[in-house]
DNA sequence: AATCTCCATGTGATATTATAACATTGCAAG
DNA sequence: CTTGCAATGTTATAATATCACATGGAGATT
């Protein structure tokens, strides 16, 4: 059992940044954009790729690469993990999906027209995922990097605790 | 293999912060603290778990729980996964260490006297780790997440780069 | 002292996450 | 056309992590 177990957050038109939204446009716009980059790059956003992209953009929340590779196999992919961490990589390098560390799985990034910093919440009921800005490197961090001689190249802020929708419902 | 082939962190007086230090004095001052800390709370640091945080704590890069497993087994310990996976978990509970979520892997925690946030500066080529602060949910984050309802229970915020002594030899 | 209880440890098995190595395919530049 | 190259497919295996159950030891209870 890859499947993860855990309820789904909320309904379909989900949350993003734990704000309900129509979901299908922001699919397609994300899709539209990543195409329009690749283009533009010389990237090749191959079914495989565009099919992984796609079904990270209908969760708002992260998968691992085992729940990715079941999909892809029901889509007709091949279905050996090299198929879904490849995919991944080329996603992740370029920016259109992150790696959540904390919990070893990936999420659709909700704004990949250009390079950033991200930093996500992750709620521990739900495992829905909001992504948000960071400058880590432009704050106290930063400041203690500079001090030590530390050259940052990548940070990874990651805060876990409960989205408002789960905090409601343990209310009730 | 589970051992490490990277290059260890510059001689055996190692980095702490990256700064030079005598390093027996460090391991020597921090079980201390930490014992006092145990029988104050009635904590057990048994023999594994002292030695699991002894280990790490004359490393100042994270270790795998394979690589310390190797440890305990040479030192007459258990030798199968949960001893040091137990042994890490309540050192990690009580912040005695930290799990480097971008390694996975862990390194021992240098100021236990207190709870706190910690902070890592991770080097990609030596995997010297240095800890300081951070308070994350007091900064921009904190502001998006009280925005947004969600409530920071735990960050995770790991920078990777070079440190000072590999950028140096890098350089020359 | 005997027993009980709880927590820690030991151990075997297995689940989950990730990568190595190599064959195959398909497209595009020359 | 064929050569080169990037992407994909597939087999195998490595690395990380947990489950389940047996054993043991220290303090509390009788």
């Amino acid at each position: 059992m890859t499947r993860d177990p855990r309820p789904a957050p909320s309904e379909s038109p989900a949350t993003l940044g734990f704000q309900k939204h129509v979901h299908e446009v922001c699919v397609e716009q994300v899709l539209a954009i990543a195409e329009a980059r690749c283009a533009r790059e010389g990237l090749r956003l191959t079914p495989v790729r565009r099919k992984v992209l796609e079904l990270l953009l209908h969760q708002h929340r992260a998968l691992g690469a085992y729940a990715i590779l079941d999909m892809l196999r029901e889509a007709g992919f091949g279905s050996q993990p090299p198929v879904a961490y490849r995919a991944l990589d080329f996603l992740a390098e370029h920016g259109f999906v992150h790696k959540i560390e904390r919990l070893n799985a990936f999420v659709a990034c909700v704004h990949p027209e250009e390079a950033h910093s991200p930093a996500f919440m992750i709620c521990r009921i739900c495992d829905a995922v909001a992504e948000t800005r960071s400058a880590p490197a432009k704050g106290a961090l930063g400041i203690v990097a500079r001090a030590a001689g530390f050259q940052i190249e990548r940070t990874v802020v990651e805060a876990e605790g409960v989205c408002p929708a789960c905090a409601e419902q343990a209310a009730s």
